[in-house]
DNA sequence: CTGAAAGCGCTAACAC
DNA sequence: GTGTTAGCGCTTTCAG
């Protein structure tokens, strides 16, 4: 039972309905390297019970010189991708007791370096870099520094990226799975591809269209007849695919970097009165859960995103000295899309 | 320039640094009610930048016994619904300088209340508590006393929901948007209506199933011949959408609760043969971002999630007495999926 | 094993 | 105006 005085209870509180020392409460109460017996153990945890008693996690940081807080920064929590993800993070945060800290850096490279400097600030615990990172030595050694400060400074930092920093990173085998990808369309018919890339300093989209691009190669048939560059986003998607059709080069098959690129590439088809599948076959990346329902179906390399975000999360939490890499391998889903052409 | 040793860089040692008193330096660099003079001021300012100063959060937090941060309460941030409701939110929460903690109940209403304690604790600013409002008198009962706790300790609580509770709240017009979507659907010259809908208690399913009706009622035409009930996610569309197609009923028109059930619903549509839109209208609620570029187009009724969030929070910061709602208008949009019938 | 007391970094009275 | 100092709630030596 929570009392209703307006002032918060206080450890203080506690110790005093128990009759036991300020030490001894916060020993019995968050299992220190000193042990409390159990007759006395009982008795505080009880008055913690009854008086309603929160700890003030704020308050243990400064003691402790550390926040049970973890900062999760990605691109934009309004894109699936990003969502999926954030939701892995926060189950497995929440099974810990950890607060999670979101921002939304709205793909800005200098904003995300400010927050992390931030959440340095804040003392987190640790951070998890969600998104793509760029192809720039510039940015990289800026936030390489800063990741190291943050780490001097006690933090963990995780990346769910392309292991090109040196920290623990979750990398999404993008290559991989472009090369898987052009393989299964190369197998169902398909000869002449047109790639919707982001651009090129977006390492996934690149890692995807170099492996999709290899894909080709080693498949012996095949080739990328048409590309266009536009923004990672279902509106970039829609851009690229209309400069695409209006470039007049004949294709049989449209890949874009991912699904949300997809989308708006039909979009885009469908504005020029092309059917996507029957007139011309689409595919993407991701496998984003809120589009599995799209009609035709999109043939896609499925990541599980949920899962890279628990991951990843788990990765910040086990302690370790040096910095690791999980792999997570895309698969090639075959949907309707993607038709087997005669 | 950032300092690199290990300790981080205290307000003390900026006041070191700039030959004044921790006091002066804490006023210099956090402008409060006491000012201080020029020439002193940019000597602090100066050394704190040289430093690499960062202000410990958590400390602040304590001494000032408020933190710098909101917390944000939703079902489940994999739902674009959701989704786009934290990017608002953590939008404005930029503009302010405010930490943004997210949390996802997994539509668990005990976690939510268990979250709001919890925020409590941290003496968080205040909290945003997104989704639809159960109809459970104790369960409401319960949340109502938390919220005053919550609010006697200084904190802030916004709803973005019903206002079946003593807060601001941002109030999404759903009863009036399905009267508005009834009526328009009728217009075109559908008659026989299946609602797919959330488990009654859901107050913003049963809203705008509520009002859809009446908009029925109202245009004196049109009929409700079905309906059935499922848990307000995809699958739950989709489970709704094939009870219908198994009950035989003749039906022109399928309105969903909301966007995503009625994703689900087309699936279920297709998985029997049935063609959206050719053989059966749909219908949804909210407009999805990410759902803009199905196929056919989905009517809806539009609801400004990302501006909703990003009235939540100006709402929160906005410090007034007594608890204010804020409607936010629904409106008709028209789509492919429900076709003018001859 | 328990208690007393010294911080953690910062703010806010209270003096001068 | 600026400096001194007493907290904020908790952890963690250091004694006993």
């Amino acid at each position: 039972m929570s009392v209703s005085t307006g002032r918060p209870v206080t450890l203080q509180d506690v110790a005093d309905a128990a009759g036991v020392s300020l030490a001894t409460a916060s020993r019995a109460i968050n299992g220190s390297a000193r042990r409390v017996k159990e007759p006395l153990r009982q008795q505080v945890l009880e008055a913690a019970e009854r008086l309603g008693y929160q700890p003030n996690l704020q308050a243990q940081a400064v003691a402790r010189g550390r926040a049970s807080m973890i900062g999760l920064l990605l691109h934009d929590i309004a894109d699936p991708y990003f969502a999926e993800i954030a939701a892995g993070v926060s189950q497995e945060a929440e099974r810990h007791g950890l607060l999670v800290t979101l921002a939304s850096t709205q793909r800005s490279y200098e904003r995300e370096i400010a927050h992390l400097a931030g959440l340095r600030a804040q003392r987190a615990q640790g951070v998890i870099l969600a998104g793509s990172r760029l192809d720039d030595a510039g940015l990289n050694a800026r936030l390489a520094s800063e990741i190291e400060l943050f780490r001097r400074s006690g933090g963990r930092v995780t990346l769910v990226s392309q292991d090109v920093l040196e920290a623990d990173t979750v990398r999404l085998e993008n290559r991989e799975g472009g090369l898987a990808l052009a393989r299964a369309l190369v197998d169902l018919g398909y000869r002449r591809f047109a790639f919707l890339a982001a651009p090129q300093e977006l390492l996934t989209s690149t890692e995807r269209l170099e492996g999709f691009h290899e894909g080709l190669e080693t498949a012996g048939a095949g080739a990328l007849v048409a590309s266009a560059v536009a923004e990672f986003t279902r509106d970039g998607g829609f851009e690229a695919m209309t400069e695409i059709l209006a470039g007049g080069e004949h294709v049989d098959c449209v890949v874009a970097a991912n699904d949300v690129m997809a989308v708006g590439a039909m979009s885009a088809m469908r504005a020029r009165g092309v059917r996507p599948a029957e007139d011309l076959a689409v595919a993407g990346f991701d496998d984003i859960a809120t589009l599995r329902d799209l009609s035709p179906a999109l043939t896609t390399v499925r990541f599980p995103l949920v899962e890279v975000g628990r991951r990843a999360m788990a990765m910040l939490l086990d302690e370790v000295e040096t910095a690791r890499v999980h792999r997570v391998p895309g698969e090639v889903v075959v949907r309707e899309s993607t038709p087997p052409k005669d």
